[in-house]
DNA sequence: TTAATTTAGCACCGACTTGGTGCTTTTAAA
DNA sequence: TTTAAAAGCACCAAGTCGGTGCTAAATTAA
């Protein structure tokens, strides 16, 4: 539980993998058959990131996807927020499902929390993602860049 | 989305209520009509935080649920285990679901997020939640008007 | 022009999860 | 014995999630 979408976990990987091919169009199937993911959900997922423009698309053979200028400095709380929706960690954020704010004894502990939570979505940027950057990590034993909380 | 359920909530809530009762025993009828919340699924929340012993259970008239010994040094994602399951940021975790692990170019930074994201959680005490206890958290708009009981 | 390749849009489905309820049994006090 | 309460367990409706089908539009190549 808590856990991250397939969304979500494919659009990572699809900018990390975007990332370190530079300036080519890759096309959805080349993708997909590289990083060994179903290519129709992939394309759902790709589309999105384009809608908001942090890749380009180019229809047509040698079409594809391509990173747009420089998107390294996006976090991945802006990808999960764009594929998943706005990260609600509870039901009080904008006041509208939750009718009893006023009197909830936790409430002020909860968005603490999830202000936290949020804070380290938005500690990662692209960049920590995509192998040949030098702010790349990889596997278990990396620097350890704490965040700021 | 990435949102906490009303498990969890309730559970979270159902603490900070009883933490603040300290000695007597409240029953789920009388918790739930102080918390607004639906009875039936506030007892099988606390059915769970029982059977993982951080509250005592009487039945019988007079009956109902009782902190145990201390536990306001349990965490929030202590709690959020119990009444959630084992929290998974993404499925690479025990090994199982994911096949291509040993090839993923985000697996580093995505484990790392998920490591910060339980240390949030961990960072949080039933303490902070508890009202009356020199750590809890109040927020701004519950200041003065907490539940009277 | 025509055909091929590729994204765009959008609806849809099956499986699972979540929030919530019903009902019966057990425990304990009065 | 009656009554208040938790324990156990099954069940349901609605929503979410992972994934697919299908058609249309754009771009390139022939
Ligand atoms: S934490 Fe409190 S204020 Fe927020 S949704 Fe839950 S009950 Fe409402
Ligand atoms: S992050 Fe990588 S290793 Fe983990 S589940 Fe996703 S693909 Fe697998």
């Amino acid at each position: 539980m808590l856990r991250l979408t397939k969304r979500s976990e494919y659009g990572l990987m699809a900018l990390a993998y975007l990332g370190s091919r530079a300036a080519e169009f890759c096309s959805v199937r080349e993708m997909a058959e590289d990083m060994a993911v179903p290519a129709r959900l992939l394309a759902e997922v790709l589309k999105d990131l384009a809608r908001a423009e942090l890749i380009n698309s180019q229809r047509g053979p040698n079409g594809g996807y391509q990173f747009a200028k420089d998107p390294t400095h996006f976090t991945i709380f802006d990808i999960v927020e764009i594929l998943e929706g706005e990260v609600q960690f509870t039901n009080c954020a904008p006041g509208l499902t939750c009718t009893r704010e006023s009197s909830c004894t936790i409430h002020g502990a909860i968005s603490k929390v999830a202000e936290q939570v949020k804070g380290v979505l938005d500690g990662f940027t692209l960049a920590h993602l995509t192998p040949g950057h030098p702010d790349h990590m990889m596997s278990a034993a990396t620097a350890a860049k704490s965040l700021q909380v």
